[in-house]
DNA sequence: ACAAATAACCAAACCGTTTTCAATTTTAGA
DNA sequence: TCTAAAATTGAAAACGGTTTGGTTATTTGT
């Protein structure tokens, strides 16, 4: 049904109708009643499309995919649908075909070109990422998740990675360990630049020099934590205790440590960063597994709501969150073991 | 920059611009090369918005994303990208606020009404499974990935759980395994019971009386499927073997296993179904998980696929694809040990 | 060389809303 | 009671494209 035939059923102009299901104020109170009923009554609903055109806005936020298909990422968006289920926006996925930088910065310039969504969010950051540089440049608004050093007005939410890390690596060193192993999360990424400041740091602090060999990077894969936990362990000075990028990666190591017949929380301690998922819990992995924690959906859910907030006209520079991370210790860390040294 | 305004720049009429961009054959070979050409060079694009509403195509297809956030859910949709980026096509996620079942339809109902998108893809769906009649009744072309036995014509693709799930439970058998448990999906969905037909069928073919105490189902989620398998190890006629549904339930699985000091693979047997993904690979598991194996995301982008043929005009009667799933033996799997029995 | 067919292009109508501007009715003020 | 102001309502012009139904060149057939 269309707007046109709708008014005339209502017996008033289209007009005074569209005016009275936006929420106009120059609509009187009994007609506006009458509208919404017979709305509901006929079932009719304006075209998102013609209202997309008209206003300019297309009702959607947009999220870039990377071909990874990150775990991540679905609680995150499952986080932003909690906020934006009660908005008139939709989440558009926007499928990134390859992870080449010539063609990534194409696929935001041909976004926003296209006039699909009203904003973007941009995930794991660099320090100088030439996308928030570029979105800022053509005028899109944006929400980072996660943060960029680069030297241009932006919102955004990040975690605290640098305290998180420091105060868990310090917990480690409280408790005797001396040698700790580092498994970081993609190389580049300003997360993982924070999280091997906040490593490093607590080091520092307690005067332990960092041990290169104990310090890895790459992709939050079980195989990962698998390999490199490996290696580290069988090197002549292994380490006692392991600072984890991801749940997956804690996995890998779990598994690495066992098939070396070492027990978690005795032999080696671990802690993991844990962002929360509903279907792999820190707490009842075995031994149960210490983590920084930050819930994932929360921040979408947070997310979300800046960013509509960034569209109600809210200026980036005024929405920069910075999310304290608990420190939950569990099972999985104990006093280091009297070492060969 | 405006369709009137680059034509009048191209030397053109609107209409033949409009044309040449599209592809139309009416225009002239060297007029559409210039148009392509100025096209790029001018940074012209048409109005998503403003063809949406002409054209009445919405140019996303949908996806109604749980509450749960399934971990499957973000590769399933990194597989649609991979074909969905070739066409104009977006992935439109439509957050589910409760998974009340009246709330449900009214989700679907809104969504069909405000034709924000061309095509829905029905996930899990259920034997009987309204959402199926509600689409149907209401026109909207859908693609169901997974089964429903409802008696609407529709279009499916999905695995074949129940073969999947009895030649595993047959090789099982053939190792000598007696007493197999199953820590099977959400009770309801159709794949469960198909996975539930393909285990009780092999058990019957060989003679076997299925026990209920060794059967349970919930969520793909790590707590289930260590709180199952321990409970199932902890009866006094314990299993020899498991069939889990997914690598979640089969990290669990692992963890209750090894708590009670088993051994997999030679203790216990432990076979799960694996959706590949590429942060948890069953063939790098200690020791290496056997697996029926089919691709998320190779569904994903099928399912792409398949819903574009569908919005170009094929029948959804013909479009019925049911995948072999293969079964990779490793380590997790091995002959029964002398049981008590 | 001329009619018919074909190729290439264009003007204008239309998609279904929102919104500006003007018209009408109601209320308030004197 | 009459006028000015305020409250409601409507007509019509966008929004930026696509597509119908011509119109004008260009071939083709004889």
């Amino acid at each position: 049904m269309k707007l046109k035939e709708f008014a005339k059923q209502v017996g008033l102009s289209p007009t005074t109708v569209s005016r009275a299901l936006s929420g106009y104020p120059e609509v009187s109170e009994t007609t506006r009643a009458r509208v919404a009923e017979a709305a509901v009554r006929l079932g009719y609903s304006p075209n998102v499309n013609a209202v997309r055109l008209k206003t300019g806005r297309a009702g959607a936020i947009g999220v870039v995919m990377g071909r990874a298909g990150e775990f991540h990422f679905a609680e995150f968006m499952a986080g932003m649908a909690e906020r934006l289920v009660a908005e008139e926006a939709d989440i558009l996925v926007i499928p990134m075909a390859d992870p080449n930088h010539e063609d990534e910065m194409q696929l935001y310039r041909r976004l926003v070109e296209s006039r699909r969504v009203d904003a973007i969010i941009v995930h794991s950051p660099k320090p100088n990422d030439e996308r928030i540089a570029l979105l800022h440049e053509l005028g899109m608004p944006f929400l980072v998740h996660g943060r960029s050093a680069i030297d241009v007005p932006h919102a955004w939410l990040d975690i605290d990675n640098e305290a998180a890390i420091q105060r868990a690596t310090s917990h480690l060193i409280d408790l005797g360990h001396r040698r700790i192993a580092m498994i970081n999360g993609r190389p580049g990424a300003t997360y993982a630049l924070h999280r091997e400041t906040g490593f490093r740091r607590a080091l520092q602090i307690h005067g332990i020099e960092p041990d290169p060999q104990l310090m890895a990077s790459g992709n939050f894969t079980d195989e990962l934590g698998f390999r490199f936990a490996r290696s580290f362990l069988e090197q002549p000075n292994p380490p006692t205790a392991f600072v984890a990028g991801s749940m997956m990666t804690a996995l890998g190591v779990y598994r690495a440590a066992r098939s070396l017949g070492l027990q978690i929380g005795r032999d080696v301690s671990v802690i993991a960063h844990d962002d929360v998922f509903p279907y792999l819990t820190a707490d009842n992995m075995v031994p149960s597994l210490s983590a920084t924690r930050s819930s994932m959906r929360a921040a979408g859910t947070r997310c979300a709501d800046l960013v509509l907030q960034l569209l109600s006209g809210r200026s980036p520079l005024e929405i920069h969150e910075l999310w304290p991370v608990e420190l939950i210790l569990r099972e999985s860390t104990g006093p280091a073991r009297q070492s060969t040294s």
